[in-house]
RNA sequence: GGGGAGAUUCCAGAGCGGCCAAAUGGGACGGACUGUAAAUCCGUUGUCGUAUGACUUCGAAGGUUCGAAUCCUUCUCUCCCCA
């Protein structure tokens, strides 16, 4: 397989530096790489699309390295980011780093072949090198005004950035050289974000290289020895950012995002972005995609490619069990289950389906308050945050507790307790509340 | 340095002494339709609430008035034009 063929029809190539195709082509297994600095606890839907360029890498006979920023994340990028970073504090970096890690190995073969993946962490060089000697190894090949025509800068120089964050790209720069030299790393892939601190890399290689080959003058008649390959931003067909809900990030934790919202969030997939996002996110072939598509749209109410996508990402995120009960809970929720429907499922299920879902405890005498206060103040403002904001929306008619759409005077004894202990409250279309009543 | 315009509820933007909790549009949220979509239509959108109700809002602080987002004074900030 080729892989720029293969992120060509995929629409996953936004730029790369002239002769990669032909390198790649010429040379296998080529040693490439991707670095993923620790910011948060964990990695989100859009470092998944970045995650996929190594999966076809691997599958296309290559050798992905996964870079963890254990060093870089310690100074902050500032690409995409209009305003100076918070430094994280080291207990919380550790954290990061180790939780980031584990999340990659899921996604890319470690174990075996000749090309199986490789964990790399910046912190284990960068360490061990000095402030002086990194100025005299680094800085001293790259002027401040290459660093400053960077995007990322020149977007700061109005309002400020400090020159630790300046510094930034030097030092991921410093990477791709430092292995270029001990592993014969060749290809740094990153989003079109990091387009500017690749290119700091590969430019850093080249002049390196021509300093130690003793050459005066550094000119194109010098071969590529290391590329830069960058996929487009994902971008949503109403413009809003991809990769957020109302609630926030999509998160590959489950704890952060469960296994279900994770589901229902690529369910909910606009039909104008399916066949992009199907493409990225999926490993499907183009004949298996372009038969989808055609099926989609043949009967688009049965969203085919929002279900294919969901599968396979949820599956490879979070495991095919998750995935099933992923789907289950959609099922129950968003079809016209009844109260019967809902009491039919054992508490586990009830409990997995409701997983992640909000929960409020409460003691049974409180089932005698009226409905309103019952919404509000009865279960300590965790559904409504006010008596007249659960009596509007209900007047609205946008509540219902067990599929039932409530009105104002009715009584809480008219429900059936499910198990015969939950409540299930929802508040609009999608958002749910267990609600459990204790003995 | 001189002259002018302005600051209104999440945003834009009306209002210029009582009928103003403040038009209209957007956004957000809810409903109908549908495909858990788009488009469309309807409702809600200061807080508490169900009382032709109370309380807090119109850059800030004072003042005039029975009554101020609206008038006066001072202050703070923004924008434009001329030098």
């Amino acid at each position: 397989m080729n892989f720029i063929e293969e992120l060509r029809w995929r629409g996953m190539l936004h730029d790369y530096t002239p002769g990669v195709e032909e390198f790649l082509n010429q040379n296998k297994p080529v040693a490439g790489y991707i670095g993923f600095d620790p910011t948060a606890a964990s990695l989100h839907v859009g470092n998944l699309a970045t995650i996929m360029l190594l999966v076809h890498f691997q599958r296309c006979g290559h050798k992905p390295y996964v870079l963890v920023g254990g060093a870089t994340g310690m100074i902050g990028d500032p690409s995409g980011k209009s305003a100076e970073r918070q430094f994280l504090d080291q207990a919380t970096l550790l954290q990061n780093q180790v939780a980031i890690a584990a999340q990659l190995r899921r996604f890319l073969d470690f174990e075996n072949g000749a090309n199986k993946a490789e964990m790399l962490n910046n912190y284990d060089w960068f360490k061990n090198i000095g402030f002086l000697q990194f100025l005299r190894e680094a800085g001293k090949y790259i002027t401040v005004n290459y660093m400053m025509a960077k995007e990322s800068v020149k977007k700061r120089l109005e309002t400020g950035i400090s020159f630790t964050e300046f510094s930034y790209q030097l030092l991921q720069g410093y990477d791709f050289y430092y292995l270029y030299k001990t592993i014969g790393m060749r290809l740094q892939m990153g989003g079109a974000d990091q387009w500017g601190n690749i290119t700091t890399g590969t430019e850093l290689i080249r002049r390196k290289l021509a300093h130690e080959r003793g050459l005066t003058d550094i000119s194109k008649e010098q071969a590529q020895e290391a590329f830069a390959l960058t996929a487009p931003l994902l971008t949503k067909a109403d413009g809003s950012k991809f990769g957020k809900s109302e609630g926030g990030n999509i998160w590959l934790d489950p704890t952060l995002t469960s296994p279900y919202k994770f589901y229902q969030f690529w369910l909910n997939t606009a039909d104008e972005d399916a066949p992009r996002l199907i493409r990225v996110f999926t490993l499907l072939d183009r004949a298996t995609i372009e038969k989808l598509e055609a099926e989609h749209a043949a009967a688009p109410h049965l969203r085919i490619l929002q279900k294919a996508i969901a599968e396979e990402v949820t599956v490879r995120v979070h495991g095919r069990t998750a995935y099933e009960k992923a789907v289950q809970a959609s099922a129950i929720l968003f079809g016209n289950a009844t109260t019967e429907a809902l009491n039919s499922i054992d508490e586990d299920t009830l409990l997995s389906v409701f997983e992640g879902v909000t929960q409020v405890q409460v003691p049974a005498e409180s089932l005698q308050s009226n409905i309103v206060d019952f919404l509000s103040v009865v279960t300590r403002n965790e559904i409504f945050s006010s008596k007249s904001e659960a009596r509007k929306m209900i007047q609205g008619g946008g509540v219902s507790i067990n599929k039932i759409k409530i009105h104002e005077n009715m009584q809480l004894s008219e429900f059936q307790l499910l198990q015969n202990r939950y409540l299930l409250v929802q508040k609009g279309k999608k958002n749910y509340y267990l609600v459990r009543v204790s003995a």
